[in-house]
DNA sequence: CGGCAAACCTGCGAGC
DNA sequence: TGCTCGCAGGTTTGCC
């Protein structure tokens, strides 16, 4: 689902609302989503107190008092929110509701389903198989033309593919690929390798594209919502993405929809020179 | 090893 | 109106 942008906006949202907070409950709906939930779940967070919120990729990481760590992930369809007790209502697939100790409720609704929950102890985070084989933070300063230059190199599958694969560069998802090329003015099927040549473009594009969707707060299609279930406002700034049909913003030519590696790609022929 | 398709789920819109 | 089909923001697995 979310994307980096997406997981910024809520890491943000969740770190006001319960950092420095105690859980006084954690009630489960079910007994797994994507994996089971460990088994001491409830165990190890009654009573901790979540110390910090934080992301690595799109991976939602709570920090606990305790010496452990939560490590999140929302899926396609995953959502957290916080609000008062007094205003819950019980939706359909609220998965895992934690209460914290200033009376709110933290609530984890995923509908598909493919978000999960995950322990670890905080001093082997880095060594836990889902974090230690990730690629490169797009907005740090180690996700340079060099760096990229170097990742693509060797690679034909095609540019597109390959920014969404995460052990490259993370946080780049679906969305943000179309988006990204599109601002560099680049086809998304032009293998990696010829793409790398023009590392220190899609470096700009990725940081350009990335940033502006933080600002806007994410981008709502259909899930998706921050913390305080408000929806973001990137999706009015689509360029290409699910635009197949309708005018380039460029060029006025119609945008065109494709599937590279089971997803939809979306581009202007004109403008990403697309023969 | 690289690259693709399928699998994991539910919900929604399009089309018949 | 109501059904079926295809598709949806991600990641892993298994097959070629």
């Amino acid at each position: 689902m979310p994307e980096l942008p997406e997981v910024e906006t809520i890491v943000t949202g969740l770190a006001q609302r319960i950092e420095g907070l105690r859980v006084e409950d954690c009630v489960l709906n079910r007994a797994n989503m994507r994996f089971p939930f460990p088994d001491t779940l409830q165990e190890v967070l009654i009573g901790a107190t979540i110390q910090a919120v934080s992301r690595r990729a799109k991976y939602l990481l709570f920090r606990l008092s305790n010496g452990f760590t939560i490590i999140g992930h929302l899926g396609m369809s995953g959502t957290m929110r916080v609000l008062a007790a007094a205003d819950y209502e019980p939706r359909k697939h609220d998965h895992v509701i934690w209460e914290l100790e200033n009376g709110c409720l933290w609530v984890f609704h995923d509908p598909r389903r493919f978000g999960f929950l995950l322990l670890e102890q905080t001093d082997k985070l880095a060594g836990h198989p889902m974090i230690s084989a990730l690629g490169s933070e797009p907005l740090s300063a180690e996700f340079t033309a060099d760096y990229l230059a170097q990742a693509l190199s060797g690679r034909k599958t095609p540019i597109k593919v390959a920014l969404m694969d995460q052990k490259l560069v993370v946080g780049v998802g679906n969305i943000y690929a179309s988006e990204a090329l599109f601002d560099a003015c680049l086809s998304p099927f032009m293998p990696a390798n010829e793409a790398a040549k023009d590392a220190e473009k899609l470096v700009h594009s990725i940081h350009i594209t990335l940033r502006d969707a933080i600002a806007s707060g994410g981008s709502t299609l259909r899930d998706y919502a921050r913390s305080d279930g408000d929806s973001g406002y990137f999706q009015h700034h689509f360029r290409v993405y699910d635009r197949a049909d309708q005018p380039c913003v460029k060029c006025n030519e119609n945008i065109a929809q494709s599937r590279q590696a089971g997803r939809s790609t979306y581009f202007c022929h004109k403008c990403q020179c697309v023969g």
